[in-house]
DNA sequence: GTCTATACGCTGATAGAC
DNA sequence: GTCTATCAGCGTATAGAC
């Protein structure tokens, strides 16, 4: 197997651990025992856990940024925008068996190694700031209709969707559905 | 010191700990040191961690159904009984300084032990039942307007306020504040 | 270049001293 | 009844084998 290949399918693994799990409840062993090799092996690719928890984020960060980057989301209206960034939170929620990224993180911030921290941090705000220009372009067009700053309503949407793939996953997996019918309910 | 006061200053510590770093996050040691003793002394008032973190909910779950009895709260029309619900994350925040209980252990809820997995749930649903509730009424005596099913806009709200508390943690204490406005601009 | 044997600190927990 | 000395196990990380 090519180094690539290995190094993705470690970060695919610890992917889903950190999201099950949380930062400081995930550890090599389990990736280890997946790939069928000793947990050791994992500190060949990453070095340090700080090193792993970085690249996982990084990698999200560049994934968001590449598909914001794309034609055809770009292309969308200010509905489908929305929609679309929903829809990544019901990719992340998976059913109602994990959480979200900034979410797995932020929640056990003070236990992060500082570059997964700032990291997270980045990842954040560039979210954020995609979120307010949709909103923004969005209520000039006259498809949204909201009051106050649109920083503000896009820290409401995303802060929403975080809290609603929690929740969905302790009560109803159904609760993040229902949230995203309010989110867009009042858009309206 | 009595031992009831014993075990409120080590459930105080470990409430901060466990907002701060998540539940795998913290551990007995940092409460010992704060209160002079050695780690294993903790483990006489909390024989096991999932003793403690039952605990903690548990006393949360205590004070909210207090609070929301007491005839003070009861008596406030439907914006004063958001506005305190708001408040309660606001003190949960401390100046974006840590997250809320449910934040804290949802985001790793795999990694909890049955009995704090159980209480958090609880508490959950209890929330949410009351919010639920006040937004349902002040429907029908016209102080909100909202669409949809009443459960839906509850599982919003309380969805906005934990996620914004993680949110503010990360990027800007005040990012809190400006989701409750836009809480309360949307329910108008 | 990739992995295994191994170290070592910290964690939650027990037995027993006072 | 309250705490200390101590432990077994897991966590991350290093040195070195192949």
């Amino acid at each position: 197997m090519s180094e690539t290949n290995t190094r993705a399918r470690i970060m695919d693994l610890a992917q889903d651990l950190l999201r099950e799990k949380g930062y400081t409840g995930f550890s090599y062993t389990p990736i280890a025992g997946a790939l069928g090799v000793r947990n050791a092996a994992i500190h060949y690719h990453f070095p340090t856990k700080e090193n792993l928890g970085e690249a996982l984020v990084e990698r999200e960060r560049r994934r968001f940024l590449k598909w914001t980057g794309l034609k055809a989301i770009r292309d969308l209206d200010a509905w489908g925008k929305l929609d679309w960034f929903c829809s990544i939170y019901e990719r992340y929620s998976q059913g109602g068996t994990r959480v979200c990224y900034l979410g797995a993180l932020e929640s056990s911030f003070d236990a992060l190694p500082e570059a997964v921290q700032s990291q997270a941090q980045r990842l954040n705000l560039e979210m954020l700031a995609w979120l307010e220009e949709v909103l923004e372009a969005g209520r000039q067009a006259g498809d949204f209709r909201y009051e106050g700053r649109a920083a503000g309503r896009a820290v409401l949407i995303m802060s929403a969707l975080q809290g609603a793939v929690q929740i969905a996953r302790v009560t109803a997996p159904d609760n993040l559905e229902q949230a995203i019918q309010q989110i867009r309910a009042s858009l309206r």
